[in-house]
RNA sequence: GCGGAAGUGGCGAAAUUGGUAUACGCGCCAGAUUUAGGUUCUGGUGUUUCGGCGUAAGGGUUCGAGUCCCUUCUUCCGCACCA
């Protein structure tokens, strides 16, 4: 290499090459209808103060699909904005002595900086801020619009609740059941909240998965069990002397007449009743309420009970039943009381043992007389019913439509459909979120704030106390009018999923100003192509924006039944974590960029040592956390190695769905790599005018170009259906691997090298398209790389004499062959059977089979 | 607890429809270049008693299994007020 080459300097090529973008609004997204369109949509950040590499890496995967599907032809809107409500702004305004709002814009100016330095080609006029009136106000807009339509309503539910603060507090902010600012024990206290009726639409959302084509099976199948559709029976038990009814939901009516007791939620009326005159039950009741909140909570808690003195009537036999309280009954589920089968639910079973409950069984397997439920209980749905007089003999099916006819003849219930998602609880009693627009008058009605009172803007200029919602501190904000009368604002604010489940609509019409979404505009982007983002969001953001979509279908504003076509959800982030124990025996995180490792001859880590001399513990790799001491970030890799290293890097460490092993050696790897292209490049521009003549192809060149119309084939599909950015990556290495192993010495030669680098670069250019940028300027080409056109394959290129057979004997590989592509089975057996090593494993036995794949493989059974 | 994934060399991973296990990269080893270190280049790199054996463990189907079926183990993600 000459020392007057030109080098590759990352951090002057990758400024002017976005600058050359921003001045010629490359990537501006308009409604051309003589294209097909292509909406890409990366999940917008929180606006958290810094990008994170999981962030670096959803976008990077969403500007690869953009530009790729650009290079073909569609018209592609790839929009960005940001999540901006939410609880972090109050922390950190709190802990800065700042506003949120204040905090929020700083960090939307800093972090929309990082995403231009990673080359990102987004259509910057479309950006949404859902902290700003202009979005806010549709949704507001549209909940009165719901509201009015009935599918809003205010009811009773559990929040977690500080005693000593007098407040709600997030499930996050629940630490070991205490308040993570006080540390007073945290109780469950119901408060009235404004719902949204999802479960209207469970059934077209349950239904619909099946239209999404482009999802991937986990996630559908996620939504599936969230939805948790089951068919059941609801039944109605007497209370013993009391004109009052316990309705509970069994999807096991064909157990019915195994029922030994009834098990009702520490909040439900018959329980709360049973308490006032028994002290120790009144106790039991507060102790239930202290816990959080969450169901993994509930779920592995021991299970605890206690009887009430109360009986209930077994509709069917008459058996007097106990009624246990028992803490993990839920009131937000179904009817807040189970019908409890010990013999037939491992949960009722164990129940029972500790409680020294009756434990009868009703069913019992095919093959045997009786049920052996001493040890556990018998869950299969495969057994008969005995014990169950008119029932015994039946199966399962029979069992629950005799039970059933039986139950609704005797007017003692129904047949239910259930599900086990819950309606949509939109409350919450914290400052920075939309304000929820309804109205509490002085006579006790609830109405939803008048049009000419929408927006209700939420001040922005606000004292944060850490404990109350400053809107709730400030009466003088409530305060209103409503037909000219005193009345008072709601002041809880929504769940922030409210915003980002129509974000994606507004961003096809983000200035539209009179109304929420421009039906032409939604009519020509919706729905969105791509949809990329982390799986941690399968159930319940995707699922409320499902829901939306069909709100906002249902009210005319979209034309389609989903939102999104095609969905790509990505991995984590993670990184090496090293800890030494200090002296008081606290871990002490050493970030890895600070720790030096020796390895032994087979490359395993032997020892890691901090820049301060410390021996460390290598925990492995984890996700990047700062209690862990591993982020990595992404602006300082950037400085450090340029753009397009990072994101060649992030798309070729791992497939997209896995998780990503950040390592500092893997990303100079791939700044070797972009080094090499570059000197490879440099090295032959003097030739960059050559012309391939296709007609005096040497065999050897004829080799090299099939490889590279074999390589478009691959990357092609790779990026275009499969979505296997690292596998693409990995060809295009192979190719170069080829090339440079090639012949140069002919004019041919070097320009059939010409010929592949630049198909190269315009393959490469998704991915890094900073350098492909340049290069193919350097190469002589009259039009930008962006206005290119992904290549072509030359089928005629593909086209070879020979084929390669593989030849096993038993299953196993004893030969390859190289045969003409003409060669059929019997050419190819005669071929194998006459080769050596074929001939050395089938002396002396005899040949019963021969299985040809053909144009790969050969199978000799020989025994 | 319930629901969803994942497990292949020293490491990240590849093998797309049941048909060559370990492509590509990292690391490591050796050599060349360099005053030295780094850089760069070239070659090697699952294991082995050289028959084989090898895809978390065990079993099964098949001419043929990383891939399909059954059992078990481990790790990760979500569980409704973090976003």
């Amino acid at each position: 290499m000459s020392n007057t080459q030109e080098l590759y300097n990352p951090q002057s090529v990758e400024p002017a090459v976005q600058k050359y973008w921003a001045d010629n609004h490359t990537f501006k997204a308009t409604e051309n209808t003589t294209k097909e369109k292509f909406y890409c949509l990366s999940m917008f950040p929180y606006p958290s103060g810094r990008l994170h590499m999981g962030h670096v890496r959803n976008y990077t995967i969403g500007d690869v699909i953009s530009k790729f599907q650009r290079l073909n032809g569609k018209e592609v809107m790839q929009p960005i904005g940001w999540d901006s409500f939410g609880l972090p702004a109050e922390n950190a305004a709190l802990k800065n002595k700042t506003a949120p709002a204040k905090w929020t814009y700083s960090n939307i100016e800093y972090m929309k900086n990082q995403l231009k330095m990673l080359g990102f080609g987004y259509d910057w006029d479309r950006e949404i801020t859902t902290c700003r009136p202009e979005y806010y106000k549709w949704e507001q807009w549209f909940f009165t619009e719901l509201y009015r339509k009935g599918l809003v309503y205010k009811k009773s539910t559990s929040v977690n609740w500080c005693p000593h603060d007098q407040t709600v507090l997030a499930n996050e902010q629940v630490q070991d059941g205490k308040c993570w600012r006080c540390d007073t024990p945290v109780v469950r206290k119901e408060i009235p909240q404004w719902f949204l009726k999802i479960t209207d639409y469970a059934e077209e959302l349950l239904s619909d998965i099946d239209k999404l084509d482009g999802w991937p099976e986990m996630v559908k199948t996620m939504q599936k069990n969230w939805i948790g559709k089951s068919e059941g029976l609801t039944i109605e038990f007497d209370i013993e002397n009391s004109n009052e009814k316990l309705e509970i939901y069994t999807t096991r009516p064909d157990t019915l007449m195994g029922v030994t007791y009834v098990a009702v939620a520490a909040g439900h009326p018959v329980a709360i009743r049973a308490a006032q005159d028994k002290p120790e039950l009144a106790e039991f009741l507060k102790e239930c309420a202290a816990t959080k909140v969450a169901e993994a909570e509930i779920a592995t808690m021991e299970k605890k009970g206690m009887a009430t003195g109360i009986y209930a009537i077994h509709p069917l036999n008459g058996r007097r039943v106990p009624v246990m309280v028992a803490n993990f009954v839920l009131m937000e589920y179904g009817t807040g009381a189970v019908m409890a089968v010990p013999a037939h639910d491992q949960r009722d079973w164990d129940f029972a043992k500790k409680y020294n409950l009756d434990i009868i069984p009703v069913i019992r397997p095919q093959d045997k007389t009786e049920a052996d439920v001493s040890k556990e209980a018998f869950v299969e749905k495969t057994g008969i019913v005995y014990n169950s007089g008119e029932f015994d003999g039946l199966d399962f099916h029979g069992a629950f439509n005799a039970i059933a006819d039986k139950i609704e003849k005797m007017h003692k219930g129904h047949r239910t459909i259930n599900y086990r998602l819950r309606d949509w609880s939109v409350s919450r009693q914290r400052y920075w979120g939309t304000p929820i627009p309804m109205i509490n008058l002085d006579d006790g009605q609830v109405v939803p704030a008048p049009a000419d009172q929408i927006p209700v803007i939420l001040p922005e200029d606000v004292v944060m106390d850490g404990v109350q919602s400053p809107i709730k501190n400030d009466r003088s904000w409530a305060e209103t009018s409503y037909n000219g009368a005193h009345a008072l604002r709601e002041t809880d604010t929504f769940d922030t999923f409210m915003e980002s489940s129509w974000y994606y609509a507004r961003y096809c019409c983000n200035d539209f100003k009179d109304g929420m979404l421009d039906p032409s505009k939604t009519g020509f982007w919706l729905p969105v192509d791509q949809y990329i983002g982390g799986i941690e969001h399968a159930c319940m953001h995707l699922l409320y924006a499902r829901f939306f979509h069909k709100l906002l279908r249902d009210a005319g504003l979209v034309s389609c039944d989903e939102p999104f076509k095609k969905l790509l959800c990505q991995g984590m982030v993670l990184a090496d974590a090293f800890y030494y124990i200090a002296d008081d025996g606290s871990k002490v995180w050493i970030s890895p960029l600070d720790v030096k490792t020796t390895r032994d001859e087979k490359g395993r880590i032997i020892s890691a040592v901090s820049a301060d001399g410390h021996q460390l513990i290598h925990a492995g790799m984890t996700k990047m956390s700062k209690s862990k001491n591993n982020g990595i970030d992404p602006q300082a890799m950037v400085e450090l190695y340029g753009a397009d290293t990072v994101r060649l890097f992030m798309m070729f460490a791992s497939p997209a769905e896995l998780t990503l092993e950040w390592k500092e050696e893997g990303v100079e790897g791939a700044q070797r790599f972009l080094k090499k292209l570059w000197n490879t490049v440099m090295a032959m521009l003097p030739y960059k005018d050559l012309k391939l003549d296709l007609n005096k192809l040497t065999d050897s060149q004829k080799a090299l170009r099939r490889e590279l119309h074999k390589t478009i084939a691959k990357v092609t599909d790779d990026i275009g259906r499969r979505q296997t950015f690292n596998t693409a990556i990995a060809s295009i290495m192979e190719l170069i691997n080829s090339m440079n192993r090639s012949s140069q010495e002919t004019d041919q030669d070097k320009a059939l090298i010409i010929d592949i680098i630049n198909h190269i670069i315009l393959m490469l250019y998704p991915i890094t398209p900073h350098i492909c940028f340049v290069l193919w300027e350097k190469l002589g080409h009259t039009t930008h790389i962006d206005d290119e056109s992904w290549p072509k394959v030359d089928e005629s290129a593909l086209k070879a004499d020979d084929m390669l057979i593989i030849v096993q004997v038993n299953g196993k590989v004893r030969s390859k062959l190289s045969v003409s592509v003409t060669a059929g089975e019997d050419d190819v057996k005669a071929a194998a059977l006459a080769d050596p090593s074929v001939i050395k494993h089938t002396e002396g036995k005899q040949i019963r089979k021969v299985i040809y794949v053909p144009g790969k493989l050969l199978n000799i059974v020989a025994a």
